[in-house]
DNA sequence: ACGACGTTTCAATTATATTTGAAACAACAT
DNA sequence: ATGTTGTTTCAAATATAATTGAAACGTCGT
């Protein structure tokens, strides 16, 4: 099936694995795959990245978050709709308000970040 | 300055916290903000991440990451870019052969992933 | 020097994500 | 009921990212 040349330094290695269909079979499967890239998706961007920062630091409702970025409502709104949907943070009401919080995924992203990388 | 109303639950932890000042304060500054969404967005694609762990369990040249995924010899050239221009991998010359592997932060991001996510 | 092979680059197209501003919603106070 | 405040939703416009196929590049063998 696999007509390919393999390079020198690595045909033994990667033969030893099972070749392609080998390494294929070591993969997290494509649904994980599909999660965990949704996640990185979230805080791909830096205004979302901060936001989820600082819900770690502090809980905060949508006005302060606003307040903070400097950001129009709908566009935070936006924001905040895809770090929620990634399962990254969480909401309840208060009164008016809604106040953002991370959910435990979300904390556990920022922690490993703010020591590993 | 701030002449936001703020709900009863969180505004004595708010303003213990030195307000939206205090907590700018604590957060990555704006370069690192930067420095980690760019990782994350590396990884935001399914395929990129899937290539990444496949380096990690194989380095591989183009044609076998080509193989593996079933994507265009332009297309992938373009993805292995975006994870090359991140610092989650990079490549040495062998012979006529190109061979990705992953960086020292490339291993870290994809052994905490399969830790802890 | 020449052709073949593995890979990248480029410009044009297509697809996806983000921004914008207006309108809708939900909880509250009057 | 009505108005106010905090927030979300929607459709249209804009910006960014991904795909495509052709052409270019570098390394090798002849």
């Amino acid at each position: 099936m696999e007509e390919i040349e393999i390079p020198d330094s690595i045909r033994c290695e990667f033969e030893i694995k099972g070749g392609i269909d080998g390494i294929v079979e070591l993969l997290p499967d494509d649904h994980r795959i599909g999660y965990i890239s949704s996640i990185a998706r979230a805080i791909s961007d830096p205004v979302r990245l901060k936001v989820l920062f600082a819900l770690c630091i502090q809980p905060m409702c949508v006005c302060l978050i606003v307040a903070m970025t400097e950001y129009a409502y709908s566009k935070m709104s936006y924001h905040l709709s895809i770090l929620r949907d990634s399962g990254l943070i969480c909401s309840k009401q208060e009164g008016n308000y809604l106040i953002y919080y991370p959910t435990d995924i979300g904390r556990k992203v920022v922690e490993w970040i703010g020591k590993s990388l």
